[in-house]
This record gives C-alpha cells, sequence and structure tokens, in this order.
DNA sequence: ACCTGAACACCGTTCAAGT
DNA sequence: ACCTGAACACCGTTCAAGT
C-alpha cells in the first residue's frame, strides 16, 4: 500500500520510456522486507514492474549499486521521520521504531557491504544527513561529538538487539539514563 | 568445543568419510570473511574442501543453517576471548576488536535472517552463553539486568559504525563513560 | 536513449544412484 | 551412512540488436 506513482492512468501501458530508475526502487522496497537484503533479486523486481531481466542495468551498473540506492532511501526515510522529534528521547524512540518496523531496510543500511564502496557516495550524504537530525539535540554541528556518537551507537544497539529477538523487552530509556556503565576508578 | 564426534582419531587423509560438517565450517570462515555474508556460496566451500555440490546437504538442511553454524562458531570464538577479560573495559575493547578483525563473520552473527528461526537454536545458547561473559562484570545472572543489556548494545552499536566507516576514530569508553546521555528533566 | 531477447557461467536444491 | 553425478529452476551480468 506504498505506491507512489504518480502517473496518470491514462499512459495505457507504454512501456519503453517512463522513470524506471525510481519505479524499480519502489518496487524493490516491499520486496526487500518481504524477503531480506540476502534473498531479493534483481530480476524479480525487474518482473514485478513488467521490464526485461536486464532493463535495470540501464540505471545502476551493479545490483550491489541498486541495493545502496534502496539504503539510501531508508536513510532519507528514517530522516524524514527522525526530523520533526522535539527531544532526545522522541527522536530515539521513533528510530528504534523504524527500525523495528523495517528490519530488513534496516539491516542493508548497516551492511558492511555498502560500506566498503561509499566514500563521497549518495549512500553516505544519505546517512550524514540522518545523523544530523540526531546532532541538534545537543545544540551541536560537530559530527563527533561524544554525546551524539554515544546516542547513536546506543540506540543501533538497541535496535539491533530487538531485531535478532536476543532483547524482549522494549528498553526503557529512562532505565537506562541511570545506569552508570562506567565507574571512574575503571578509567584509564 | 562442542564437537560431537566419536569418531577415532586413526582416519589419516582418506576422504569419502571423516568429519565434512567440521571442515566444512573451518574452510567456510575464512571465505565468508572475504567474499562476504551474501556472496559466500555453498558450492564454493564443496569446492575447497573437495566434495560434490550436494555434499554438504548430508550436514546440513539448507544454506541457512549451514550460515547459522557459521555464526555459532562466532559466538563461541568471541566467547572464549571474552572469557579471561579482568575488567569491563579490557572485555569492551577485546569486544570491538574481534568485530572489527572478523566483520563480515560480525554481521553474520546479527543478522535478521538468522534471527527468525533460532528460536531454541545453537546458536541462540552460543549467544546467550557469550552474552554471559558480560554479565559477570556486573555481578549479577539476571539477564535482563539493564546495565549489561546497555553495554552490550553500546558496544554492539559501536561497533557496527565502526566497520560502518561511520566513526573514523576509536571510541574512548572514559570519554563516553562521563557523558549524560539523558538529562532527568527529559525523562517521564 | 532506453529497452528487449538470447546467452553464459554460476547458484541452491533435488533425485537417483553408487560404495 | 555418506558421497557422487546429472538435472532443474533460478540468478547476475553481458552482448547484440531493436525502437
Amino acid at each position: 500500500m506504498v505506491t507512489m506513482s504518480t502517473s496518470p492512468p491514462e499512459s495505457p501501458k507504454k512501456y519503453h520510456h517512463g522513470n524506471l530508475r525510481d519505479t524499480l526502487i519502489t518496487a524493490a522496497l516491499p520486496i526487500l522486507e518481504a524477503q531480506g537484503p540476502d534473498k531479493i533479486s534483481l530480476r524479480e523486481v525487474a518482473r514485478t514492474v513488467n521490464v526485461s531481466p536486464n532493463a535495470p542495468y540501464k540505471h545502476f551498473p551493479t545490483k550491489e549499486e541498486f541495493l545502496a540506492a534502496l539504503a539510501t532511501k531508508g536513510f532519507q526515510q528514517l530522516e524524514h521521520l527522525l526530523a520533526p522529534a522535539k527531544d532526545l528521547t522522541t527522536g530515539c524512540e521513533t528510530y528504534i521504531s523504524f527500525a523495528l518496523n523495517n528490519p530488513n531496510l534496516y539491516q542493508l543500511m548497516f551492511s558492511p557491504i555498502l560500506a566498503a564502496n561509499c566514500h563521497g557516495s549518495e549512500l553516505e550524504q544519505a546517512s550524514i544527513s540522518a545523523y544530523k537530525t540526531l546532532l541538534k539535540h545537543f545544540n551541536t554541528e560537530n559530527p563527533n561529538d561524544p554525546r551524539a556518537l554515544h546516542a547513536w551507537a546506543l540506540i543501533h544497539g538497541i535496535a539491533t538487539l530487538r531485531i535478532n529477538g536476543l532483547l524482549s523487552h522494549p528498553v526503557p530509556f529512562a532505565e537506562i539514563a541511570k545506569t552508570q556503565l562506567f565507574h571512574s576508578d575503571q578509567l584509564k
């Protein structure tokens, strides 16, 4: 039920042109969620939008680049959800909801396969941009702010553990906030 | 060390029998690390140990179950590394080193594909067992101890962000320990 | 410029045997 | 009991066209 198609129904069936790139991405997201990042096939995505098996190769040089485009879309969606958050707690809860609602997409977004060759890519831009919605809660522009890094790492960890069923209950942030992880006598 | 093999060690080199299950796992680990969890093929693993393409199916019902066995091995290795840690800080550093040294194995260990059908499995046992090496630093046996969950989520998050190149520098735990993530006036 | 159709070398998995 | 060999339906990717 996420058909974003803006094309009027008057174009009856004329393929051979049209915005195939976005059509492929839109069609792939539900398939990714249903099958997982390792099972989704480019050919099936092409099939569902009625193009030939190699039509995607006019828009993406490789399947990996196509998956990177899906991950980019994921970061953009996440940023869109995170932007209106009024405080850090609300933002964290939204973040974790997104991960739990889209576990396969979320996993893809943090896949090391994509990480390898993403320097300067659209994907890297999208992830940095999403991260900035967290930064604002700390009143800083410094992406290396330790509080922001701490927050990102922690909510990512919680999201991952919950996706994997290793955390049965929702984690109460209030509880965690009171936790003193490292005691001062342990610090070097 | 969960090798259940009762076979005597006298068989020197004759293939056609022998402990194929463990041989496959041992051969697969470097391939997994070289190619990634989505690229590794069961056929290639079979090829490198000189058995036919379907020989693995006598030991694993499916490729997914084989990957689960690799992930189980990963948790066992991690537990083995973590066990001698004298304090939490040392344990955390060891944990993150393991993740950075074996990024593809580490990713596989937290793959949602495996998470789906792992209830009561050997994989679940191995992950719980590894987690217990963290619990001991908090002098508790309760797996839902919020301090331990907090620690696990945090170091998992840090490891993931570093694997993905989103964290350029090693995170100083001392710095993070001083961070007050959630302020009391934000808590409900 | 963008798409099709046929083709290649793979892959996961199954089936019918061999020993 | 454990393995081989051939086979099936797929898949990513390439090449030579079609419009």
